[in-house]
DNA sequence: CCTACCGATCGGTAGG
DNA sequence: CCTACCGATCGGTAGG
């Protein structure tokens, strides 16, 4: 049946995902995978068609995550302080919802093969201008206070990132009132 | 001659974070790095006792940077935020002068074996309590804002945390300039 | 520091 | 989905 099929590899993808986060890409084989869903090693492949595709997937399933969120901030009417806000929760949301994904997104991608390296990173670069546009417009309607775009983005993007990989020590709504408090005020004029 | 041994040893070392930081260390190969020196695989072994002891070394220098650095920030009577400047110097000190093993150290260390891991994580975890015992002193004195300790520190370190991967694109000052500020204004009360 | 080589493991295929 | 198997590559050793 398709819709045991279509379980069978969304349950392989679960297990790949946690295996790349624990062990890394490389260090992950196939034969780990298939024991950990019961299969022999070969029978994995009735299933998917390289182990490369299983990060591609992976990683290009949470890129959109981001992109499709971006795309509808974007598209609103909201303030650059209120858009900075709601990309503090769109990362919070994604981070607490696949949390195991979003940290081989976040490390594993240098592993992803050359037909896919460069549409990722095409994403990447898309979401990070994105990102840039709405602090540049902040800083033009006097509500943002930084020297250099690119030097706070990163310092901003990277804010966000461990939250990446708790294990749910801290509650989503208190970190995004911590994070968001500390980012709000950290553009604010001194 | 020991001074010749010494620097191959340390040649092989410096490739050997390179590769580590490109492909990452389980895919980098004893063969990569000797050819990259100039060697036969097996020569390398003349050098080194494995693959591993080159990883160890590499992580473990970079932790002895930051505990040292932190040390000489703990026994100053600094304000906590002097304090806190000093460990963002600190760390863009450390990502400036050896950004290729600062990026293994941040990456890799995952793959450390069993034998040095425990060292490596009590060693972070010090560092972690020692700069959170900062930020709090820092909000008992009324100079810092903020909820949970625990947040607000795993936010700060991860904003700095790029700048282990800049290649240069921004001078030390400016992203010190940047960064500080926004931290310190991040932190006052709103 | 090299030649020669080891056993283990890798991703993946053939054929049923 | 399994049994059987492939060539390639791995970290590392023996012996000189």
């Amino acid at each position: 049946m398709i819709a045991e099929k279509k379980n069978k590899k969304q349950t392989i993808l679960d297990a790949a995902a946690v295996l790349f986060r624990e062990k890394g890409y490389s260090a992950t084989s196939i034969r780990d995978l298939a024991y950990r869903v019961g299969l022999e090693p070969s029978s994995i492949y009735s299933h998917i068609q390289s182990k490369e595709e299983l990060l591609v997937t992976i990683c290009l399933d949470c890129a959109r995550q981001f992109t499709e969120g971006m795309q509808q901030i974007m598209e609103s009417d909201y303030s650059p302080k209120k858009k900075l806000k709601k990309l503090i929760e769109l990362h919070l949301h994604i981070a607490y919802n696949d949390a195991t994904s979003i940290a081989v997104f976040s490390d594993e991608w240098k592993h992803l093969p050359e037909s896919a390296l460069p549409v990722f990173i095409g994403q990447r670069k898309e979401y990070a201008n994105n990102f840039k546009e709405i602090l540049k417009e902040g800083k033009r309607k006097g509500i943002f206070d930084f020297e250099n775009v690119d030097i706070i983005f990163n310092t901003i993007i990277n804010a966000m990132r461990w939250t990446y990989y708790t294990s749910n020590k801290h509650s989503e709504s208190d970190v995004n009132a911590e994070i968001t408090g500390f980012i709000i005020k950290g553009l604010k004029k001194d």
